[in-house]
DNA sequence: ACTTGTTAGATTGTCGACAATCTGCTTGAT
DNA sequence: ATCAAGCAGATTGTCGACAATCTAACAAGT
C-alpha cells in the first residue's frame, strides 16, 4: 500500500464556519471594541439558527476577544492601554522563551518558511493591504512559537496573537496614513538565521517594542479623551468567574 | 452615600453552573482523560437540556481541558508526558515573570493572603484531603500571578493551572500512598517574604521541579505500558484549526 | 476469507418556539 | 417638576423535536 498520509478533512459544521467569520470580523476591526453582538440579527444575516451561533460565541469568549454578560449580551472586548501594555510585556517573555526553544531546532525548512512568510509581509505591504500586512507580520512572528515544539506555548501565543492583531488593526484603521513602506522585519529575519541567540532575543524585544510604543500612545490618547458615550449600556467591568 | 463597593452578583445561568460542575469533575479526575462525554446522558443527569450543556462544553474546549471532534463527540483531553513537560517548562517562565512583576507590589495584604493560603494547604494536608490539597497548593502558587497586576498573565496562568490540577489529581489518584506530610511550601513562602528576588525565582523553579519530575515519571510509565485499548474510538490526533 | 453494500441504532448538529430577564417609556401620585 | 410603579418591546436563555452523520452489525458477492 502507498505511504501517502492524508490530512484530516476540514470541519464542516456551521459552528466552525461561524467562528471563522466572527473572528475575522473582530480581528479586522469590522466589529468595533465594545460593540454588542445581536444574536438574532447576526443569525439572520448568516442564514443560521441561533444555536450554532451562540456556541461559536462561547468559543470566542473563551478565546478572549468577546466578553459575555448574562441576559445583557455579548460584546467585543474593550481595549484599554493597560491591556495592550500587559499583552506587550508578556509577549516579550514568550518571545524570549520561544527563541530559546526554537534555536536548536532551526533547519532548512525553518529558514525556508521564514523567508516565505517574510515575503508575504512584503507582498502585502506592496499591495497596500494593511489588514493583510498585519496578519502576515503576526504569522511571521508566530513561526518561532510554532517551531518551538511546545503545544502549551503555541496555544498561549495564538491567544495572544488574536488580541495583538485586533489592537494593531484598530490602530491602523485609526490613523489615516498609509502603511510604512520600509521593511522593518529585515533585521529580525537575519538575526534568526544567525548564530547569536542572545542578539536575536534582544532584537525581538526592541523590534516589537517600537510598534507597541506607538500603539500604546494611541490607546492612551483614546482614553484621555474620556469614555465614549455613543454606545449605551457598555460594560465597565466584566463579572468575575467563580 | 456609603463607600461600600459590592461584588457583582453571581451568574445565574444554567450554563455557568454546568461549567463549574463539569470542570470540577474533570479536574478531580472523576472524568478520566480520553473519556467521551455523552450529551444526552449528562443532560438527563443534570436535569438540563442539551443547549446550555453544549455551550458549556464549548467553553471547556477552549479552556483546553476538553477536545471536540465533529459528529464524533467531546472528550476529556489525553495527557501525554510531553504535554506535562511543555506545561512545566512554560510554567517556569511564567513564574519567573510573575515574581518579577509582583515583587515591588508586595505589601501587608499580600503577606497575609500568602499565609492564609499556606495555612489552607496545611489544613488540607492534615485532613488527608488530597484533592483539596492539590487545589489549595495551586491557589497558593497562583497568588503571585494574581498579584502581578497583568490580566493577560493571569488568564494564561489560570488556563495552565487547570491542566496542572488535572495532571496532579491524576497522579495522586494513581499512587495509593498517602499525601506527603511534611510542608514543602515553607521555603517558598519564606523566600517570597524576603528581600532576594533572584533567590525566590530560583527556588520557584526547583521547588516546582521536584513535583513535576515525579509526575513526569508517572506519565512516561503509563505511555511505555502501551496505548490503552479499553476505550474504543479514541482520537489519536485532534484536527487542526483553520 | 475478504471485501463491499446495506441497514438499524445511537449520537451529534441544527432548528424554531417558548420562558426568563432586561431596558426604556409611560402613567400617575405627590 | 420629580420620582416610583408598572407596562410593552426587545433580547437572551432554555427547551423539545428534527435532520445529518457516524458506528457497528449483517448480508451478499467475489
Amino acid at each position: 500500500m502507498g505511504k501517502l498520509d492524508f490530512a484530516p478533512i476540514a470541519d464542516t459544521t456551521r459552528r466552525a464556519e461561524i467562528v471563522v467569520l466572527l473572528r475575522r470580523a473582530i480581528l479586522t476591526g469590522q466589529l468595533e471594541p465594545g460593540q454588542k453582538l445581536n444574536e438574532l440579527r447576526i443569525a439572520e444575516q448568516m442564514r443560521v439558527s441561533r444555536a450554532p451561533l451562540r456556541e461559536a460565541m462561547r468559543e470566542l469568549v473563551q478565546e478572549g476577544i468577546l466578553t459575555s454578560i448574562p441576559y445583557a449580551g455579548t460584546f467585543v472586548i474593550d481595549v484599554t492601554a493597560k491591556d495592550i501594555d500587559d499583552a506587550y510585556s508578556l509577549n516579550k517573555v514568550l518571545d524570549e522563551f520561544a527563541i530559546e526553544l526554537t534555536w536548536r531546532l532551526r533547519d532548512r525548512r525553518f529558514f525556508d518558511e521564514l523567508d516565505r512568510r517574510h515575503d508575504a509581509v512584503k507582498q502585502a505591504t506592496r499591495d497596500l493591504d494593511t489588514t493583510r500586512q498585519i496578519e502576515m507580520a503576526l504569522q511571521l512572528h508566530g513561526l518561532i512559537h510554532e517551531w518551538a515544539d511546545n503545544s502549551v506555548l503555541l496555544e498561549t501565543w495564538q491567544r495572544l496573537a488574536s488580541r495583538l492583531q485586533m489592537y494593531f488593526a484598530l490602530h491602523q484603521r485609526a490613523r489615516k496614513e498609509p502603511v510604512p513602506a520600509e521593511d522593518i522585519h529585515e533585521t529580525y529575519v537575519r538575526l534568526l538565521k544567525g548564530s547569536d541567540m542572545r542578539a536575536a532575543q534582544r532584537h525581538a524585544r526592541e523590534h516589537i517594542g517600537l510598534d507597541f510604543e506607538e500603539l500604546l500612545a494611541y490607546a492612551r490618547s483614546l482614553e484621555s479623551k474620556g469614555a465614549r458615550a455613543d454606545r449605551p449600556g457598555l460594560p465597565r467591568e466584566r463579572p468575575g468567574e467563580a
